[in-house]
DNA sequence: TAGGATCCACTGGTGGATCCGT
DNA sequence: ACGGATCCACCAGTGGATCCTA
């Protein structure tokens, strides 16, 4: 499959509901998610995945390797806002001082994405979200250099050991947050005096108000 | 629960069939396992385990933390002779140019095992074998210094690059076999001249003659 | 006979994200 | 509004070992 294949798909979804798509991909969604949204965060963006051909699994870097783009579905309401932050990757907290934005995770999947809008009024069940128009991206060289300052201030700080300072309200588009099953896994990082410490694991998000802006306008830098 | 409390435990299971142990825990082995031996492997360990009282689940260095002591069960013949390898540990291939006896996983599973024989002619489902009785065991100093030789040899190799020339011919008492559920999968080592390679899995395993003579005489040092 | 191959259960970590109190 | 908390599926790795040909 090549990029131009990868957009025509996208765009023959385009309009469907999530449970369509659903069940032309032969997946039944109907008894098992009855109501249930909370036990079924992860399901539409798999959906998506499957209606799309993206291949690799769950040990890859890329949804589609061969092409290096990420597919990232956006939960819109009908005004086009996003209504939800967009988890990008983990943050590995044990070797923060050596990692460099160049070769990070966060650029590698930021550096080509494919975001799928799935439209409806928030609270409305993400079966009955519509398929929206696909905007395949990259960062412009201004938008690189925002998401770079962002990855440099928190890896910075976890570097020297201030894991504990790093915030959800740090970052300008790209913030850290929390990510676990629950409050009680623990993950190892660094104290400021080289101590071991156990704390949360973290991961990259991408702030509602920039993914609504790169919906509109790919080169947007908001705020 | 102390040691005396661990080994009064192990001597009052000594005569019971395995499916009797079963029983007495509420485990029904009875119709999930019936003449299926190659899809019970682990199953006898796991009941004794139970019947014991093992703690620490997965994650653990000892099935017994506290006391810092390992189990394992031993299938014997009705002669006392060991019928199968015994399993100790995984063996780390990306790292063993670091790795030292003192501190290795294989010394620390190694340093006090509580071997419980499960007595049966070869080949008999291991539902009916009758568990022996246990031997509490430590490596005297002539026995860790022949362990702590055949883990150098191998090592040694890992460490040069020359993983593919450690077979299971090497090693007197301790050697090393592939460990995976299949053919299929593969680790990361280094070459002799440092390059990534990908490799089969590999454990280190007690010979059969070595537990068959321990067994007897703790102090035994065969061959 | 024993070296190399294989089997199951369990779980921690990752990837998919959204929930929900303040 | 949004920062911190949480949910499920999946899979590779570990721990429990024995199988099975040459």
């Amino acid at each position: 499959m090549d990029v131009e294949e990868l957009l025509r798909r996208a765009r023959a979804l385009v309009g469907l509901e999530v449970s369509e798509v659903a069940a032309s991909m032969g997946v039944d969604v109907g008894v098992a998610t009855e109501g249930d949204a909370v036990r079924t965060k992860g399901t539409p963006g798999a959906i998506l995945e499957l209606a799309l051909g993206a291949t690799g699994g769950s040990t890859k870097v890329h949804d589609f390797p061969e092409l290096e783009i990420e597919l990232k579905t956006i939960p819109l309401d009908p005004r086009g806002v996003a209504i939800e932050s967009t988890y990008v990757c983990t943050l590995s907290l044990a070797d923060a001082e050596e990692q460099e934005w160049e070769s990070s995770w966060v650029r590698a999947k930021l550096s080509r994405v494919l975001f799928v809008p799935l439209v409806g009024d928030d609270g409305i069940p993400w079966r009955s979200r519509r398929v929206g128009a696909p905007v395949l991206w990259s960062p412009t060289e201004a938008q690189e250099s925002i998401l770079r300052a962002d990855f440099d201030d928190v890896v910075g700080l976890i570097g020297i050991g201030r894991i504990e300072d790093v915030t959800a309200h740090k970052g300008r588009w790209l913030q850290v947050r929390p990510k676990a099953r629950h409050g009680g896994v623990r993950t190892l990082a660094w104290g400021a005096e080289g101590e071991a410490i156990a704390t949360v694991p973290r991961g990259f998000y991408l702030r509602a108000r920039f993914t609504s802006a790169i919906l509109v306008d790919p080169a947007a830098c908001p705020d």
